[in-house]
DNA sequence: CTGTTAGCGCCTTCAT
DNA sequence: ATGAAGGCGCTAACAG
């Protein structure tokens, strides 16, 4: 049977709130106590009841993870860093998957907080816009933050990335290699990152005196599927465009398969380039030259930031946007017939 | 301020005793008396509170997924279905990355079950041969089920994947494709899957009365950068192997990926497999030839079982082994110069 | 069948 | 600077 506050007083020969102090970092303790405590505390191996704790502040001390399943994969590199700041702050991390308007996804998450297992949320795209989640979260006045969310309210802390300007890295970088028929893949009309890396790839055409051609605009999931489909769909148009910019790694490799698998070489009759740098573009052959968006990061960030709202932390910046950066890899050059 | 056990009482014009009985369905309640509760639930929106039955029932209700961070990487499928069980279960499922011999993980790991945060443990290959990690978790007896582990233990319930029989079909494959120098790699040592999946590949050569020859089996970590490095050096060697079977997909995918940039194609100059079936290996070009090992299906077992014998189902199978199953790709073919 | 009582281990409040 | 008493919300054990 595990020790608890009370062996540790006994043995130190002082009351449990003493004890308690102790572990708690509160003033009021002589040293020579608190040695004493301390030293009671190792002796028995003391650590204390979690659920006691809970239950006596009214605190979870849990945040929530909420999570869309076909957007977010967490490589075990973030996974790793979150649970560390768990760790470090004493927060378990709860990692919830949810699919907008799923009866059971809406069940599990009612239960959280219903059930009081959760301090607080950071929810991640598109799943700010989900429409019962954000009702939930709101009306129950749990403290969230949210990653890129669709609409950046001055209320709701959250943490972004620059769609814009990294958007605008890539096309430019096309634009220079000397490519002018440009097929786009955007995403799912409900993220903002969507929509910004769309603008930003319109921008530099217009900037650019290109034709903004709709016909070379496909709007599919960001997905590997999603890609292949538009990839095969694009090579009919004619002239064919030189290069697929996809707004997603994941959509560009489902491109570069298509590409391969219609006898094409990537990059010599098509250049194809994604957006995110998902810690696979770099294995893939050809190496994908993509936008790096720092998601392992902006989780981390919206976690700390969370975890210090729910300490009490009011001096923390919250709105983030973190910047992007180009990447270049093997499977972007000039258009074909351009020379070299 | 959310509902107690008392407001429903007070509401139903019964004990809080009664109340308990209704939430938990035990006996000994009128069908009449327990409607009148479950009216009163529902009325008032109650649901129990986590810490306070956790503290009650001295129980965490919550599992803790020991994961080597190299190894693993839980796709947001499989992330999902664990979750769901944990739902259904009424169990709190931690994912804990653990470094063996880190300092910090031991401590992560020493916290939680000292605090009593964790009812039970899925250990994770290669973390069953973790001598720290086993000292504490059978010191302080938590219930544990293992994935894969190095050695079967028959006291230890676990969940494996069958390498043996799996690497023998993929072998099998190659010999009859016509090759006769296919290089190995295998993985970490202390890994059972590695072992079995050699021990398969030899066992075919054998059979088939081709000579084993060490040149050709290499050992590296199952990563992209082990695959890579182990093609370079096996391209050395002459005669050529004609076939490089990587006992990881991962590896496989740097195997593919140093071929290419050698300029040989794929399967035209060299064929190359891997084992596992990650979802990617679907996705690269060309399709990745491999061993379906049931990953998902193992990790959620285990999870399943770990709950069962958490809530005293004594009647549970405690040595699961899966099948696998050849899945046969584009990355395979003849040995270059056989003809059709 | 139902209710009462006594904790679970910690924290909070208020004395001292 | 330290301690005593009470309570968090629930369940277990026992009494009716």
């Amino acid at each position: 049977l595990p020790a608890t506050i009370r062996d540790v007083a006994k043995l130190a020969g002082v009351s449990i709130k003493t004890v308690s102090r102790v572990m708690n970092d509160e003033p009021y303790v002589t040293e020579e106590t608190r040695a004493r405590v301390t030293s009671a505390i190792r002796a028995i191996g003391y650590a204390p009841n979690i659920s006691a704790k809970r239950l006596a502040q009214n605190k979870a001390y849990m945040i929530c993870l909420l999570m869309y399943p076909g957007f977010y994969q967490p490589g075990s590199e973030m996974l790793t860093r979150i649970m560390d700041i768990g760790y470090e702050e004493n927060y378990d991390i709860l990692i919830q998957p949810y699919f907008p308007a799923h009866a059971r996804s809406k069940r599990k998450l009612v239960n959280l907080i219903y059930e009081q297992r959760i301090d607080g949320f950071v929810v991640t795209p598109p799943l700010d816009d989900d429409e019962f989640a954000g009702d939930m979260i709101s009306t129950y006045k749990v403290p969230q933050v949210q990653i890129n969310p669709y609409k950046r309210n001055e209320t709701i802390p959250f943490v972004a990335g620059d769609g814009f300007n990294g958007s605008t890295m890539m096309t430019k970088y096309l634009v220079k290699l000397g490519h002018r028929r440009i097929g786009f893949l955007s995403g799912p009309r409900n993220m903002r990152a969507s929509n910004d890396r769309q603008i930003g790839y319109q921008a530099v055409l217009l900037e650019n005196g290109i034709e903004y051609d709709e016909s070379l605009v496909c709007s599919s999931e960001w997905t590997f599927d999603g890609g292949y489909t538009m990839c095969r769909l694009l090579m009919e148009k004619s002239p064919r465009p030189t290069a697929i910019y996809a707004s997603n790694d994941e959509a560009a490799y489902g491109v570069i398969f298509a590409a391969q698998e219609m006898g094409m070489s990537v990059p010599g009759d098509i250049s194809v380039c994604g957006y995110d740098d998902l810690s696979l573009s770099k294995n893939i052959w050809p190496g994908l030259t993509t936008v790096h968006q720092p998601s392992d990061e902006m989780i981390e960030r919206a976690t700390r930031l969370l975890i210090n709202l729910l300490k009490g932390k009011t001096t923390e910046e919250t709105n983030i946007i973190l910047p992007s950066y180009l990447v270049v890899r093997g499977s972007t050059g000039k258009p074909p017939g351009s020379g070299y």
